[in-house]
DNA sequence: GCCATAATCTGAACATCATTAAGATAAGTG
DNA sequence: CACTTATCTTAATGATGTTCAGATTATGGC
Protein backbone atom coordinates (compact mmCIF):
# COMPACT_ATOMS: atom_id res chain seq x y z
CA UNK A 1 0.00 0.00 0.00
CA UNK A 2 2.60 2.17 0.77
CA UNK A 3 4.58 1.23 -1.93
CA UNK A 4 1.73 1.68 -4.36
CA UNK A 5 1.45 4.70 -3.25
CA UNK A 6 4.86 5.73 -3.85
CA UNK A 7 4.38 4.00 -7.53
CA UNK A 8 1.25 5.38 -8.66
CA UNK A 9 0.12 2.57 -11.71
CA UNK A 10 0.86 5.35 -14.22
CA UNK A 11 4.10 6.08 -13.66
CA UNK A 12 5.80 2.83 -12.94
CA UNK A 13 7.90 2.96 -16.33
CA UNK A 14 5.67 5.64 -17.95
CA UNK A 15 8.00 8.00 -18.74
CA UNK A 16 5.89 10.75 -20.11
CA UNK A 17 2.85 9.98 -17.55
CA UNK A 18 -0.10 12.53 -18.34
CA UNK A 19 -2.03 11.00 -15.28
CA UNK A 20 -0.64 10.57 -12.09
CA UNK A 21 -2.50 8.17 -10.54
CA UNK A 22 -3.26 9.12 -7.37
CA UNK A 23 -2.65 12.52 -7.19
CA UNK A 24 -5.13 13.04 -4.37
CA UNK A 25 -3.20 10.92 -1.66
CA UNK A 26 -0.27 12.05 -3.16
CA UNK A 27 -1.17 15.89 -2.68
CA UNK A 28 -2.55 14.87 0.60
CA UNK A 29 1.10 13.86 1.63
CA UNK A 30 2.96 16.37 0.66
CA UNK A 31 0.71 18.37 2.06
CA UNK A 32 1.25 17.16 5.69
CA UNK A 33 4.85 16.97 4.93
CA UNK A 34 4.96 20.67 4.24
CA UNK A 35 2.88 21.49 7.05
CA UNK A 36 5.15 19.36 9.38
CA UNK A 37 7.95 21.38 8.37
CA UNK A 38 6.78 24.85 8.15
CA UNK A 39 3.85 25.02 9.94
CA UNK A 40 -0.16 25.53 8.35
CA UNK A 41 0.48 29.34 7.63
CA UNK A 42 3.15 28.84 5.71
CA UNK A 43 2.51 26.39 3.03
CA UNK A 44 0.76 26.92 -0.27
CA UNK A 45 -0.72 24.84 -2.61
CA UNK A 46 1.10 25.39 -5.42
CA UNK A 47 4.41 24.52 -3.72
CA UNK A 48 2.20 21.01 -2.88
CA UNK A 49 1.07 20.39 -5.87
CA UNK A 50 4.92 21.33 -7.85
CA UNK A 51 6.43 19.28 -5.35
CA UNK A 52 3.99 16.66 -6.47
CA UNK A 53 5.22 17.55 -10.43
CA UNK A 54 2.15 18.24 -10.88
CA UNK A 55 0.48 21.85 -12.18
CA UNK A 56 -1.68 23.92 -9.27
CA UNK A 57 -4.80 23.70 -11.26
CA UNK A 58 -4.71 20.07 -11.28
CA UNK A 59 -5.11 20.13 -7.13
CA UNK A 60 -8.92 21.44 -8.04
CA UNK A 61 -9.97 18.23 -9.52
CA UNK A 62 -9.16 16.70 -6.46
CA UNK A 63 -9.99 19.49 -3.31
CA UNK A 64 -12.55 22.39 -4.16
CA UNK A 65 -9.81 24.77 -2.59
CA UNK A 66 -6.82 24.81 -0.23
CA UNK A 67 -9.02 24.97 2.33
CA UNK A 68 -10.33 21.18 2.20
CA UNK A 69 -7.16 20.46 1.03
CA UNK A 70 -5.90 20.94 4.59
CA UNK A 71 -9.00 19.89 6.02
CA UNK A 72 -8.21 16.43 4.66
CA UNK A 73 -4.54 17.34 5.95
CA UNK A 74 -6.38 18.20 9.17
CA UNK A 75 -8.10 14.63 9.79
CA UNK A 76 -5.37 12.23 8.20
CA UNK A 77 -2.53 14.02 10.95
CA UNK A 78 -5.07 12.96 13.69
CA UNK A 79 -5.06 9.52 12.66
CA UNK A 80 -1.11 10.31 12.55
CA UNK A 81 -1.90 10.65 16.05
CA UNK A 82 -3.94 7.95 16.54
CA UNK A 83 -1.49 5.27 15.57
CA UNK A 84 1.11 6.81 17.65
CA UNK A 85 -0.56 6.60 20.21
CA UNK A 86 -1.53 2.94 19.49
CA UNK A 87 2.03 2.30 19.33
CA UNK A 88 3.05 3.60 22.35
CA UNK A 89 0.17 1.25 24.18
CA UNK A 90 1.26 -1.25 22.16
CA UNK A 91 3.96 -3.29 23.96
CA UNK A 92 2.10 -2.41 27.34
CA UNK A 93 -0.23 -5.60 28.02
CA UNK A 94 -0.37 -6.79 31.26
CA UNK A 95 -3.27 -7.17 33.75
CA UNK A 96 -1.97 -6.29 36.83
CA UNK A 97 -3.13 -2.20 38.45
CA UNK A 98 0.38 -1.73 37.86
CA UNK A 99 -0.17 -2.10 34.45
CA UNK A 100 -3.21 -0.71 33.80
CA UNK A 101 -2.09 2.73 35.37
CA UNK A 102 1.34 2.48 32.83
CA UNK A 103 -1.25 2.26 30.20
CA UNK A 104 -2.75 5.30 31.47
CA UNK A 105 -0.06 7.75 31.39
CA UNK A 106 1.21 5.96 28.17
CA UNK A 107 -2.24 7.11 26.59
CA UNK A 108 -1.26 10.61 27.88
CA UNK A 109 2.30 11.28 27.74
CA UNK A 110 2.02 9.78 23.76
CA UNK A 111 -0.90 12.37 23.63
CA UNK A 112 1.49 15.05 24.59
CA UNK A 113 4.64 13.51 23.30
CA UNK A 114 3.03 13.53 19.93
CA UNK A 115 2.46 17.03 20.04
CA UNK A 116 5.80 18.10 21.12
CA UNK A 117 7.43 15.60 18.38
CA UNK A 118 4.93 17.03 15.52
CA UNK A 119 3.91 20.62 17.05
CA UNK A 120 2.79 22.26 13.50
CA UNK A 121 0.78 18.88 12.63
CA UNK A 122 -0.57 18.61 15.78
CA UNK A 123 -2.10 22.38 15.45
CA UNK A 124 -3.15 21.28 12.04
CA UNK A 125 -5.08 18.66 13.55
CA UNK A 126 -7.16 20.71 16.10
CA UNK A 127 -7.05 24.16 14.75
CA UNK A 128 -9.36 25.84 12.54
CA UNK A 129 -8.97 23.16 9.99
CA UNK A 130 -10.57 20.95 12.46
CA UNK A 131 -13.17 18.60 10.72
CA UNK A 132 -15.35 19.44 13.27
CA UNK A 133 -18.45 18.93 11.43
CA UNK A 134 -18.12 15.81 10.12
CA UNK A 135 -15.26 14.57 12.89
CA UNK A 136 -17.12 12.30 16.23
CA UNK A 137 -15.46 12.74 19.09
CA UNK A 138 -17.12 9.08 20.72
CA UNK A 139 -16.05 7.17 17.01
CA UNK A 140 -12.41 8.76 16.89
CA UNK A 141 -9.43 6.57 18.06
CA UNK A 142 -7.90 8.81 20.98
CA UNK A 143 -11.71 8.75 22.56
CA UNK A 144 -11.98 5.31 22.06
CA UNK A 145 -8.88 4.48 23.50
CA UNK A 146 -8.94 6.42 26.53
CA UNK A 147 -12.39 4.87 27.35
CA UNK A 148 -10.59 1.50 27.50
CA UNK A 149 -7.97 2.57 29.46
CA UNK A 150 -10.10 4.25 31.68
CA UNK A 151 -12.58 1.35 31.96
CA UNK A 152 -9.60 -1.16 32.89
CA UNK A 153 -9.07 2.17 35.96
CA UNK A 154 -12.49 1.17 37.09
CA UNK A 155 -11.78 -2.38 37.36
CA UNK A 156 -8.57 -2.11 39.65
CA UNK A 157 -10.74 0.21 41.62
CA UNK A 158 -8.77 3.67 40.86
CA UNK A 159 -11.53 5.74 39.87
CA UNK A 160 -13.95 6.79 42.80
CA UNK A 161 -17.81 6.53 42.21
CA UNK A 162 -18.02 10.58 42.42
CA UNK A 163 -16.06 10.84 39.75
CA UNK A 164 -16.52 8.55 37.19
CA UNK A 165 -19.46 10.20 35.57
CA UNK A 166 -17.16 13.04 33.77
CA UNK A 167 -13.81 11.63 34.39
CA UNK A 168 -13.24 11.10 30.22
CA UNK A 169 -14.40 14.58 29.42
CA UNK A 170 -12.15 15.90 32.16
CA UNK A 171 -9.02 13.83 31.22
CA UNK A 172 -9.03 15.00 27.60
CA UNK A 173 -9.36 18.74 28.16
CA UNK A 174 -6.20 18.66 30.79
CA UNK A 175 -3.88 16.50 28.98
CA UNK A 176 -5.21 18.25 25.52
CA UNK A 177 -4.79 21.78 27.35
CA UNK A 178 -0.70 20.83 28.31
CA UNK A 179 -0.23 19.68 25.05
CA UNK A 180 -0.99 23.18 23.52
CA UNK A 181 0.46 25.17 26.56
CA UNK A 182 3.52 23.60 26.36
CA UNK A 183 3.66 24.25 22.75
CA UNK A 184 2.56 27.56 23.37
CA UNK A 185 5.52 28.14 25.06
CA UNK A 186 3.09 28.73 28.42
CA UNK A 187 3.96 25.59 30.04
CA UNK A 188 7.54 23.84 30.48
CA UNK A 189 7.57 20.47 29.34
CA UNK A 190 8.27 18.74 32.12
CA UNK A 191 4.95 19.51 33.38
CA UNK A 192 3.45 16.45 31.26
CA UNK A 193 4.15 13.86 34.25
CA UNK A 194 2.90 16.09 37.04
CA UNK A 195 -0.10 16.69 35.86
CA UNK A 196 -0.92 12.92 34.57
CA UNK A 197 -0.11 11.72 38.40
CA UNK A 198 -2.24 15.10 39.44
CA UNK A 199 -4.85 13.02 37.44
CA UNK A 200 -3.92 10.04 38.73
CA UNK A 201 -4.30 10.72 42.12
CA UNK A 202 -8.08 13.09 41.65
CA UNK A 203 -9.50 10.47 39.90
CA UNK A 204 -8.66 7.79 42.65
CA UNK A 205 -9.89 10.08 45.89
CA UNK A 206 -12.67 12.45 44.75
CA UNK A 207 -15.44 12.73 46.54
CA UNK A 208 -13.88 11.30 49.66
CA UNK A 209 -13.82 14.28 51.13
CA UNK A 210 -11.89 14.83 54.46
CA UNK A 211 -15.36 17.41 56.15
CA UNK B 1 -7.54 57.74 26.16
CA UNK B 2 -10.04 55.63 24.29
CA UNK B 3 -11.20 59.10 22.59
CA UNK B 4 -7.65 60.16 21.97
CA UNK B 5 -7.31 57.48 20.13
CA UNK B 6 -10.34 57.34 17.78
CA UNK B 7 -9.36 61.11 17.18
CA UNK B 8 -5.18 61.09 16.72
CA UNK B 9 -3.79 64.30 17.08
CA UNK B 10 -3.39 64.85 13.61
CA UNK B 11 -6.55 64.29 12.41
CA UNK B 12 -9.24 66.16 14.80
CA UNK B 13 -9.73 68.63 11.99
CA UNK B 14 -7.55 68.48 9.81
CA UNK B 15 -8.52 67.42 6.59
CA UNK B 16 -5.70 66.62 4.62
CA UNK B 17 -3.15 65.12 7.36
CA UNK B 18 -0.30 63.05 5.76
CA UNK B 19 0.21 61.42 9.42
CA UNK B 20 -1.60 59.73 11.13
CA UNK B 21 -0.63 60.58 14.72
CA UNK B 22 -1.29 56.96 15.97
CA UNK B 23 -0.95 54.40 13.27
CA UNK B 24 0.75 51.74 15.07
CA UNK B 25 -2.52 51.85 17.68
CA UNK B 26 -5.20 51.73 15.28
CA UNK B 27 -3.15 48.98 12.88
CA UNK B 28 -3.43 46.80 15.48
CA UNK B 29 -7.15 47.26 16.60
CA UNK B 30 -7.92 47.03 13.24
CA UNK B 31 -6.03 43.91 13.38
CA UNK B 32 -7.90 42.99 16.00
CA UNK B 33 -11.14 43.52 14.88
CA UNK B 34 -10.45 41.85 11.50
CA UNK B 35 -9.38 38.86 13.17
CA UNK B 36 -12.40 38.78 15.58
CA UNK B 37 -14.46 38.72 12.34
CA UNK B 38 -12.78 36.81 9.89
CA UNK B 39 -10.07 34.49 12.03
CA UNK B 40 -6.41 34.97 11.59
CA UNK B 41 -5.71 33.37 8.12
CA UNK B 42 -8.34 35.14 6.36
CA UNK B 43 -6.65 38.85 6.68
CA UNK B 44 -4.67 40.64 5.39
CA UNK B 45 -2.32 43.55 6.02
CA UNK B 46 -3.41 45.58 2.80
CA UNK B 47 -7.04 45.20 4.48
CA UNK B 48 -5.76 46.27 7.77
CA UNK B 49 -4.00 49.29 6.16
CA UNK B 50 -6.99 50.12 3.82
CA UNK B 51 -9.35 49.71 6.91
CA UNK B 52 -7.26 52.19 8.93
CA UNK B 53 -7.27 54.60 5.90
CA UNK B 54 -3.76 54.94 4.70
CA UNK B 55 -1.18 52.98 2.43
CA UNK B 56 0.05 48.78 2.77
CA UNK B 57 3.47 50.28 3.25
CA UNK B 58 2.64 52.54 5.57
CA UNK B 59 2.39 49.53 8.17
CA UNK B 60 6.05 48.86 7.91
CA UNK B 61 7.13 51.55 9.83
CA UNK B 62 5.77 50.16 12.88
CA UNK B 63 5.98 46.19 12.29
CA UNK B 64 8.61 44.68 10.69
CA UNK B 65 6.40 42.01 8.54
CA UNK B 66 2.68 40.76 8.98
CA UNK B 67 3.55 38.34 11.46
CA UNK B 68 5.14 40.86 14.05
CA UNK B 69 1.80 42.41 13.55
CA UNK B 70 -0.10 39.41 14.35
CA UNK B 71 2.37 38.59 17.37
CA UNK B 72 1.59 42.28 18.70
CA UNK B 73 -2.27 41.72 18.06
CA UNK B 74 -1.97 38.14 19.56
CA UNK B 75 -0.35 39.83 22.89
CA UNK B 76 -3.21 42.39 23.28
CA UNK B 77 -6.16 39.94 22.62
CA UNK B 78 -4.50 38.06 25.45
CA UNK B 79 -4.79 41.00 27.09
CA UNK B 80 -8.78 41.06 26.23
CA UNK B 81 -9.21 38.20 27.75
CA UNK B 82 -7.49 39.05 31.29
CA UNK B 83 -10.29 42.61 31.17
CA UNK B 84 -12.33 39.73 30.33
CA UNK B 85 -11.57 37.78 33.49
CA UNK B 86 -11.27 40.58 35.49
CA UNK B 87 -14.52 41.98 34.90
CA UNK B 88 -16.10 38.29 35.63
CA UNK B 89 -14.99 38.77 38.65
CA UNK B 90 -15.69 41.95 39.57
CA UNK B 91 -18.87 41.75 41.17
CA UNK B 92 -17.81 38.84 43.06
CA UNK B 93 -16.13 39.60 46.16
CA UNK B 94 -17.17 38.30 50.00
CA UNK B 95 -15.27 36.47 52.25
CA UNK B 96 -17.59 32.98 52.41
CA UNK B 97 -16.37 30.02 51.32
CA UNK B 98 -19.36 29.76 49.23
CA UNK B 99 -18.07 34.00 47.66
CA UNK B 100 -14.77 32.01 47.32
CA UNK B 101 -15.80 28.96 45.53
CA UNK B 102 -17.90 31.53 43.01
CA UNK B 103 -15.04 33.19 42.49
CA UNK B 104 -13.32 30.22 41.12
CA UNK B 105 -15.84 28.70 39.12
CA UNK B 106 -16.17 32.80 37.52
CA UNK B 107 -12.46 32.45 36.72
CA UNK B 108 -12.72 29.05 34.38
CA UNK B 109 -16.44 29.81 33.26
CA UNK B 110 -14.87 33.21 32.20
CA UNK B 111 -12.32 31.32 30.50
CA UNK B 112 -14.15 29.30 28.74
CA UNK B 113 -16.76 31.94 27.86
CA UNK B 114 -13.98 34.62 26.37
CA UNK B 115 -13.41 31.80 23.95
CA UNK B 116 -16.93 30.87 22.98
CA UNK B 117 -17.26 34.51 22.47
CA UNK B 118 -14.58 35.37 20.84
CA UNK B 119 -13.18 31.92 19.06
CA UNK B 120 -10.91 33.87 16.44
CA UNK B 121 -8.93 35.94 19.12
CA UNK B 122 -8.75 33.24 21.44
CA UNK B 123 -6.97 31.36 19.17
CA UNK B 124 -4.64 34.49 17.81
CA UNK B 125 -3.71 34.73 21.21
CA UNK B 126 -3.06 31.29 21.87
CA UNK B 127 -1.93 29.85 18.42
CA UNK B 128 1.32 30.64 16.38
CA UNK B 129 1.28 33.86 17.02
CA UNK B 130 1.39 33.62 20.66
CA UNK B 131 4.56 35.68 21.73
CA UNK B 132 5.48 33.16 23.50
CA UNK B 133 9.15 34.33 23.99
CA UNK B 134 8.39 37.55 24.98
CA UNK B 135 5.40 36.38 27.62
CA UNK B 136 5.84 34.74 30.55
CA UNK B 137 3.47 32.90 32.37
CA UNK B 138 4.08 33.85 35.46
CA UNK B 139 3.85 37.70 35.17
CA UNK B 140 0.22 37.00 32.86
CA UNK B 141 -2.58 38.36 34.88
CA UNK B 142 -4.81 35.23 34.44
CA UNK B 143 -1.51 33.50 35.62
CA UNK B 144 -1.88 35.70 38.48
CA UNK B 145 -5.74 35.61 39.40
CA UNK B 146 -5.52 31.91 39.02
CA UNK B 147 -2.85 31.97 41.83
CA UNK B 148 -4.86 34.27 44.27
CA UNK B 149 -8.54 32.37 43.71
CA UNK B 150 -6.24 29.50 44.86
CA UNK B 151 -5.00 30.77 47.47
CA UNK B 152 -8.06 31.96 48.82
CA UNK B 153 -9.66 28.51 48.15
CA UNK B 154 -6.75 26.71 50.52
CA UNK B 155 -8.03 28.70 53.04
CA UNK B 156 -11.17 27.77 53.01
CA UNK B 157 -9.46 24.23 53.29
CA UNK B 158 -10.48 22.90 50.05
CA UNK B 159 -7.40 22.13 49.02
CA UNK B 160 -6.05 18.76 49.83
CA UNK B 161 -1.99 18.81 50.90
CA UNK B 162 -1.30 16.50 48.17
CA UNK B 163 -3.01 18.03 45.61
CA UNK B 164 -1.05 22.19 46.30
CA UNK B 165 1.56 21.07 44.52
CA UNK B 166 0.61 21.13 40.78
CA UNK B 167 -3.16 22.74 41.40
CA UNK B 168 -2.43 25.46 39.26
CA UNK B 169 -0.81 23.56 36.56
CA UNK B 170 -3.45 21.20 36.51
CA UNK B 171 -6.61 23.90 36.15
CA UNK B 172 -4.89 25.96 33.64
CA UNK B 173 -4.63 22.72 31.54
CA UNK B 174 -7.71 21.70 31.90
CA UNK B 175 -9.62 24.51 31.49
CA UNK B 176 -7.52 25.55 28.39
CA UNK B 177 -7.58 21.96 26.83
CA UNK B 178 -12.02 22.19 28.08
CA UNK B 179 -11.55 25.87 25.62
CA UNK B 180 -9.79 24.82 22.66
CA UNK B 181 -11.72 21.59 22.46
CA UNK B 182 -15.27 23.24 22.65
CA UNK B 183 -13.89 25.66 19.91
CA UNK B 184 -12.83 22.69 17.56
CA UNK B 185 -16.38 20.99 18.22
CA UNK B 186 -14.92 18.22 20.02
CA UNK B 187 -16.64 18.92 23.19
CA UNK B 188 -20.23 20.01 23.31
CA UNK B 189 -20.67 23.67 25.10
CA UNK B 190 -22.31 22.20 28.28
CA UNK B 191 -19.21 20.40 28.93
CA UNK B 192 -17.83 23.96 31.03
CA UNK B 193 -19.81 23.52 34.54
CA UNK B 194 -19.11 19.19 35.17
CA UNK B 195 -15.51 19.81 33.83
CA UNK B 196 -15.00 22.65 36.38
CA UNK B 197 -17.25 21.02 39.24
CA UNK B 198 -14.70 18.06 38.40
CA UNK B 199 -12.09 19.92 39.26
CA UNK B 200 -13.15 21.22 42.79
CA UNK B 201 -13.71 17.80 43.85
CA UNK B 202 -10.61 16.83 43.12
CA UNK B 203 -8.86 19.56 44.49
CA UNK B 204 -10.64 19.36 47.78
CA UNK B 205 -9.81 15.56 48.29
CA UNK B 206 -6.85 14.01 46.28
CA UNK B 207 -4.73 12.16 48.59
CA UNK B 208 -7.67 10.98 50.46
CA UNK B 209 -7.87 7.59 48.72
CA UNK B 210 -10.04 4.55 50.32
CA UNK B 211 -7.09 2.37 49.88
C1' DG C 1 -9.92 -2.99 -32.32
C1' DC C 2 -12.47 1.53 -32.25
C1' DC C 3 -14.74 5.42 -30.74
C1' DA C 4 -17.31 8.45 -27.70
C1' DT C 5 -17.35 10.14 -23.25
C1' DA C 6 -15.62 11.23 -18.96
C1' DA C 7 -11.67 11.91 -16.07
C1' DT C 8 -7.51 14.17 -15.56
C1' DC C 9 -3.92 17.42 -16.30
C1' DT C 10 -1.70 21.87 -18.48
C1' DG C 11 -1.10 26.87 -19.62
C1' DA C 12 -2.34 31.24 -19.30
C1' DA C 13 -4.80 34.56 -17.00
C1' DC C 14 -6.70 37.51 -12.95
C1' DA C 15 -7.00 39.66 -8.71
C1' DT C 16 -4.85 39.79 -4.42
C1' DC C 17 -1.19 39.35 -1.35
C1' DA C 18 3.49 40.55 1.36
C1' DT C 19 7.26 43.17 0.82
C1' DT C 20 10.61 46.63 -0.93
C1' DA C 21 12.58 50.87 -2.92
C1' DA C 22 12.53 55.68 -4.06
C1' DG C 23 10.56 59.75 -3.25
C1' DA C 24 7.09 63.15 -1.14
C1' DT C 25 5.39 65.45 3.00
C1' DA C 26 5.15 66.93 7.61
C1' DA C 27 7.11 67.52 12.45
C1' DG C 28 10.59 68.56 15.44
C1' DT C 29 14.92 71.00 16.49
C1' DG C 30 18.82 74.03 16.12
C1' DC D 1 14.41 79.68 8.91
C1' DA D 2 17.21 75.39 7.57
C1' DC D 3 17.96 70.76 8.44
C1' DT D 4 17.21 66.37 10.11
C1' DT D 5 14.09 62.75 11.07
C1' DA D 6 9.73 60.42 11.18
C1' DT D 7 5.99 59.24 8.56
C1' DC D 8 3.42 58.30 4.60
C1' DT D 9 2.64 57.36 -0.76
C1' DT D 10 3.35 55.46 -5.25
C1' DA D 11 5.01 51.96 -8.03
C1' DA D 12 6.97 47.77 -8.61
C1' DT D 13 8.20 42.64 -7.88
C1' DG D 14 7.28 38.02 -7.21
C1' DA D 15 4.26 34.68 -5.10
C1' DT D 16 -0.37 33.23 -4.09
C1' DG D 17 -5.45 31.18 -4.67
C1' DT D 18 -8.51 30.33 -8.16
C1' DT D 19 -10.66 29.97 -12.81
C1' DC D 20 -11.15 28.75 -17.61
C1' DA D 21 -10.31 26.98 -22.11
C1' DG D 22 -8.13 23.42 -24.08
C1' DA D 23 -4.99 19.27 -24.40
C1' DT D 24 -4.25 14.46 -23.07
C1' DT D 25 -5.35 10.01 -21.48
C1' DA D 26 -8.33 6.36 -19.51
C1' DT D 27 -12.68 3.80 -19.77
C1' DG D 28 -16.52 1.26 -21.28
C1' DG D 29 -19.68 -0.04 -25.01
C1' DC D 30 -19.79 -1.64 -29.72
Amino acid sequence: MSLARALPKNRTGDKSAYHHGDLSDALLVEAKRLVNKYGVENISLRQVAVNVGVSPSAAYHHFPDKESLLKAAAKSAFEDMADFQERALQDLNGISALAVRRRFRALGQSYVGFAKKNPHLFRLAFGPYCAGEDMNREESRPWQMLLAVLQELDEIGDIHPGMRAYAEILIWSTIHGTANLILDGLLPVETVDPVIQSLELALKSAGKVAK
